[in-house]
RNA sequence: GGAGAGAUGGCAGAGUGGUCGAAUGCGGCGGUCUCGAAAACCGUUGUCCGCCUUCCGGCGGACCGGGGGUUCGAAUCCCCCUCUCUCCGCCA
């Protein structure tokens, strides 16, 4: 949520960036500007109102005290048209508060400097490549027959169990997937990040939080009989840890890493390219979250962009980064990198992580701040995160790159965390 | 699931209708003392909104789990909700 100061005060600025996003805000922020002015307006007379009733109240009690009865009676006559003028205008204060959040909450993030015009995926910008892109034979299998050949990934058993979406791993399938949340988990705390395990189901103030309510309801599972919500991502647990928090500048940043398994209802979005692993209802990921001061955060974004790049590069998957255009980024994003992996039977790129700077937009709305050591004033703080890595889609990019006649090679920074070298 | 107790500032913990944004202690910050530190002593120490102000800041309003009500006046009384704790039962 951006401030309400940035939109009084920048207001052209605002209208002018959303326009990268493609999103005609110009209607939005001249009600949002119209519904503050009568806010303040209102709540200027009512604050008046109140400190005259409060001056009355007071000089009731202390003629009470004094028994100076008729006095007293004559001072609260007065309170009466006061405190009625009060209740009519806190009646017109509610819904004009109401209005403009709701109208405040439509608005997207505004788009980074870098970030360029686009309406899609062709628009995104490539920032790197790495890797080589294996030459498989004609006889190589994409990974959903893989799967079935080896018996590692059982689809038809989570349709039993559960339905379309939730696959069971089976054997060394298991033990593949555990082991890359070992090895991802075991990298990130090298790098300088706290490994946590949050709770995978969240209330609707953490859904809120984050960005995924209200807007994105439909998304989440939710557990209606409590009011819970299944996360369909560690950056809402994670990054609602810091919720009404108040951090010291000196704390910052925060850097925290958690896997947890995440839920998306996906609706409306299944068809064509998502077979076998490449779009799940629940999967499996390690998240990389920073809390980082607004002067810094962009050193963050390129910090853990690096670290992702090193985790593709170190499992020997030919991978591009790509800088999202305005049209295809998040509505919560500033700027945001997505890191795609090729899919050599596919024959296709898959996105395995997108790492992204929210700078204080989810903070605005988390309300979490820090101060500066001997300074009065609290500032929001920038948040960001990025997969590092989502397990599904990596599991296709290692299946199929990696087979051969004999079996499918095991990377070889993975083997320690396998235990074994090839699935065959 | 049954019975009971409770929710106050960073923490602990007073406060049952007016002068309470809230005693006191701890913690934090600044200072005195010291070569330095500890101890001791002195001072200071919440958030949000609005108005004014060139900065420093000043003034006003709101906030004692959340929402509503009674009252001239509510942390304090009433209603609803949420959460926490204790005991019993059940249980990974």
């Amino acid at each position: 949520m951006l401030t309400i100061n940035l939109i009084r005060e920048k207001k052209d600025f605002v209208i002018e960036r959303l326009k990268v996003k493609n999103f005609d805000s110009e209607e939005i922020v001249g009600r949002i500007l119209s519904l503050d002015a009568t806010r303040r307006e209102i709540q200027l007379k009512t604050d008046t109102l109140q400190a005259e009733m409060n001056r009355i109240s007071k000089e009731i009690g202390n003629l009470v005290k004094a028994g100076k009865k008729d006095e007293a009676n004559a001072a609260r006559e007065k309170t009466y048209s006061i405190k009625e003028e009060i209740r009519s205008l806190t009646e017109k204060i509610d819904p004009v508060e109401n209005e403009l959040k709701n109208e405040i909450i439509k608005l997207p993030n505004l788009p980074h400097e870098s970030v360029a015009r686009g309406n899609g995926a062709d628009d995104n910008v490539k920032v790197r490549e790495g890797g080589a892109i294996p030459a498989l034979p004609d006889t190589a299998l994409p990974h959903w027959d893989l799967i079935k050949k080896y018996d590692i990934i059982d689809f038809e058993l989570g349709i039993k169990l559960t339905g379309a979406g939730f696959p069971v791993y089976k054997g060394k399938g298991a033990k593949l997937e555990r082991a890359l949340i070992s090895y991802f988990l075991d990298q990130g705390v090298k790098a300088g990040y706290t490994e946590m395990m949050p709770p995978i189901m969240v209330n609707e103030d953490s859904g809120f939080g984050t960005g995924q309510l209200p807007d994105k309801e439909g998304q989440m599972y939710n557990v209606a009989l409590d009011g819970f919500y299944l996360i369909p991502t560690a950056e809402v647990p994670v990054t609602n840890i810091y919720r009404d928090v108040i951090l010291n500048g000196d704390q910052l940043p925060v850097k925290n890493i958690a896997y947890t398994p995440c839920f998306r209802r996906e609706a409306g979005s299944w068809g064509a390219h998502v077979r076998g692993l490449n779009r799940l209802h629940q999967f499996d990921k390690v998240e990389i979250v920073q809390i980082a001061h607004p002067d810094h955060s962009y050193k963050a974004l390129e910090e853990m962009v690096a670290h992702v790049e090193s985790l593709v590069a170190s499992l020997g998957l030919p991978y591009r980064i790509m800088r999202l255009c305005g049209g295809d980024m998040s509505f919560t994003s500033a700027l945001t990198y997505d890191f795609e992996v090729w899919s050599a039977a596919q024959k296709r790129w898959l996105e395995v992580s997108s790492v992204s700077n929210f700078e204080s937009f989810q903070a605005n709305r988390l309300k979490c701040r820090f101060r500066e050591k001997g300074e009065k004033q609290t500032r929001l703080v920038h948040t960001l995160n990025g997969s590092a890595l989502a397990l599904p889609r990596i599991v296709a990019a290692v299946l199929e790159n990696n087979q051969s006649e004999s079996g499918i090679a095991i990377p070889p920074a993975l083997v320690p965390y396998t235990g074994f070298e090839i699935i065959n």
